[in-house]
Parts: structure tokens; sequence; C-alpha cells
DNA sequence: CTTCAGATGCTCT
DNA sequence: GAGCATCTGAAGA
């Protein structure tokens, strides 16, 4: 069995949320197959007291309405008018907050994730192509194929969901907790002292 | 390797 | 109208 991460994993204090993440795997089911990605870098956002979250001091818009929804809901929103980010909705119902997923490594299903980015098979990229395939927010979402249309999703259903390990794939569990390093969120220059909060994580080699 | 400009449209004031 | 949790390609070192 795959086992899957539930509700009570993402019900949860969300920097704790944002630490364990790095390791397991991102599944996107498309097209009937399961496209794969390990996560590599995570961030965290608090509405309760992080001037970087966009519900910051739980402000309530139609926009950060899905922040507010149960924990493993999924949160995607459009930035700079052509890109998404994907987040997973943490903490207790009615405390907006989330996990930014802002890299993956591609790990199963290569040629559909090559395809969606670049429009060609893996075998075709370069090393360093490849390695810069899904390592950024926009870039893993587009690999994905997530836009809005999955904003307000459930990781329970099965479309999109997080795993710690997929045996039917070959694919194990890793601990990697002491691989896991921590430091400043990226692209948030506007949030005062909130730049410094060490809620970025990414996984070393 | 690095910097830099430009793309593009939604969200909230 | 201003700003945005980004990415790309081009140009330079």
């Amino acid at each position: 069995m795959t086992d899957r991460l539930d509700r009570a994993f993402f019900d949860r204090d969300t920097v704790t949320v944002a630490r364990e993440l790095p390791g397991r795997y991102l599944v996107r089911i498309w097209d009937g197959r399961p496209l794969v990605g390990q996560i590599t870098e995570t961030e965290a956002y608090i509405g309760r007291c992080d001037k970087a979250c966009h519900a910051y001091g739980y402000r309530r818009t139609p926009r950060t309405e899905t922040l507010f929804a149960p924990p493993g809901t999924v949160y995607i929103y459009l930035i700079y008018g052509m890109y998404h980010c994907l987040n997973l909705v943490t903490e207790g119902e009615g405390e907006p907050a989330a996990v930014l997923i802002r890299g993956v490594r591609p790990v199963y299903n290569l040629d559909i994730i090559a395809e969606n980015r670049h429009h060609c098979k893996w075998d075709a990229l370069t090393p360093a192509r490849r390695a810069h395939l899904t390592d950024g927010p926009g870039k893993l979402c587009r690999a994905f194929g997530l836009t809005r249309a999955q904003n307000g999703i459930s990781l329970l259903g099965d479309e999109l969901f997080v795993c710690s390990s997929l045996p039917r794939l070959g694919l194990e569990r890793e601990d990697v907790t002491g691989r896991v390093q921590a430091g400043e969120r990226i692209g948030i220059d506007y949030a005062q002292e909130a730049v410094h909060f060490p809620w970025r994580f990414w996984l070393t080699f």
C-alpha cells in the first residue's frame, strides 16, 4: 500500500509540516497516470503572525478563502500573471496557514513531466536542463499540470496527494531529517520582520 | 557562472 | 492603479 499523508499529518504546526515534507513524494494523477516528484524545497506561511502570508491577520478575501479550509486542502494561486504556486493547507480549521511547495525532483513518468515543461522527451534533456526542470514553484506546477482548476481540492482525493513511500513504483521511504536545511524565505521583501523567519526548508545532498 | 529586463493578468486598495 | 510567495532568454564576465 501507499502510505499517503492524511489530514492528521497536515493538522499540525505549519513549520513542522514544512520541515517534514522534503523527501516525501508528490503524486499527481495526470490522464490516469501518476506523475511523481520527490519534494526538495518548502516554505511555511502562517496567517496568524506572518506578514508574508496572504491571510496575514486572518485577512479573509475571495482568494484567501481556501487557506481557511481544512488541513489537507490544496491552495493554488496565480502569480505574476502567468505562473501558479502550489500550497498545502495546514494547522487547525479556521487557522489560515499552508506550506508552499517550492521544488521537487522528478522521479516517475519523466517523459510526461518533460513534455509538460519543454515539449520533449526526458532523454532529450541535458543534465543541466534536467536539474532545473521542477526546481521552482511555477516550474513544478507547469510540469505537473497544476492550475487554479485544482484550487480547493483535497489531498485525500485521487487527483493529487503526498506519500512517504510508493513501493509499487520502487520508491521506498527515506529518512532525510539529517539532510534538511533551514533558511530565510524567497521573494517576500515586503514582509518586514517576517523576511528573516527561517521558514524555508530544503534537501541537501 | 552572473545580472537584468520583460512578460502578463489577477487581486485588493 | 500598484504590486505580486516567478521564469526565461540574452548578454556579459
